[in-house]
DNA sequence: GTCTATATTTGGATAGAC
DNA sequence: GTCTATCCAAATATAGAC
């Protein structure tokens, strides 16, 4: 993290870093503010207790992931044709880009990835809370798209789908691409690969 | 756990239990202990260390696990036909069989998903150390049936399906099966379910 | 807002009796 | 092999000066 920006900044980011590689209880407070640079006192300052950092680390970045792909799937709706690839990729596609954009943006999509995994009671309720009619709309788009599958087969593969995805996200973030292939590129022809791959497996019979 | 086994016995299934449900530092010895209705020293006694411990949990289970895979894939590879599945079988069967044999059984692909996601580095060494030589002899037989793939595109989708399988199958551990649906039939069904879906992530051009 | 110092809790590990 | 008691380190959190 950049040394210029602001100690709740500061915070906000190595935290995410540290998160992603070492998880949630991995990642003590100490590591965190040293890596910082930070007083380890001001922790509890701008956030109240690690539970407050941990769900901030996640507020930041999912409001406008959020955002964006709630804007994304709307744009599909009025669309007709390769509408599953499309809803997909509403999904897929400001994950990706997020990951690209931003400095850490690659490390959040790891936390997500972690957050997926955990089953901490309290963290599942605070992103079910805040972020769960999001998947509730996707999840909605999906029924309609797919309505000779019963729902809990529907949801079944909904969940598996979304975990395959976060990781294939997850660890997309850490793949180099070739200097002959441009950002944009390598960008696109990832997003490709994985929808075409989450299609296929949400069509099986 | 039940109570009728040995005390080492008893820990190592409640660890599992509780490292798949809050990870490897999340879950405290004196949680394991407690849970284990055994006294906190028997962890030290009987394992020296809680990084033994964990060390030991997949130990138990990974022997038989990837014996069982490297019979299913030596068993591919005198029959022509249908050999991507097949591999993908061989690979995701054994790991099914399990989840759903033995108590616990369960919760250790689970565990499996967590280890996936860790990047401690001693806990990747252990595995690649004692385990790693299974991937490879995959990653083999996938190169083989994939020659039009560059080398790093493979082991890009590899990863991503190493990943994907892994994280459906821990899924698939809490998924409940219909009563019209024998045992042997939903194990079947959801088998092939995730083999097709790798199957089109891996040929995808 | 930031720092030092410290309170409090929790967790891993051990010593020594039984 | 098991238990009690305890040590020590690490972690979260807070108090209070600046």
């Amino acid at each position: 993290m950049q040394p210029n920006f602001s100690t709740r900044e500061r915070i906000l980011g190595v935290a995410e870093t540290l998160f992603a590689r070492h998880g949630f209880a991995g990642a003590s407070l100490r590591q965190v503010t040293a890596a910082a640079k930070v007083n380890l006192a001001a922790v509890n300052y701008h956030f109240g207790s690690k539970e407050s950092l941990i769900e901030e680390v996640f507020r930041r970045r999912l409001d406008e992931l959020n955002r964006h792909r709630l804007a994304a799937l709307a744009a599909v709706a009025t669309n007709p044709g390769r509408q599953l690839e499309d809803v997909l990729d509403a999904f897929i596609r400001p994950a990706l880009e997020q990951s690209m954009d931003s400095a850490g943006g690659a490390a959040f999509v790891r936390v997500l990835a972690r957050a997926y995994a955990e089953h901490d009671e309290r963290l599942r309720r605070f992103l079910s809370d805040n972020y769960g009619y999001v998947l509730r709309e996707f999840a909605t788009a999906f029924a309609r798209l797919l309505p000779h599958l019963r729902k809990d087969e529907l949801y079944w593969r909904l969940d598996i789908v979304a975990g395959a995805l976060t990781y294939a996200m997850a660890d997309f973030g850490m793949i180099k691409r070739k200097d002959d292939v441009s950002e944009q590129n390598h960008r696109e022809q990832s997003a490709q690969h994985l929808v075409r791959f989450a299609a296929a497996g949400l069509r099986a019979p």
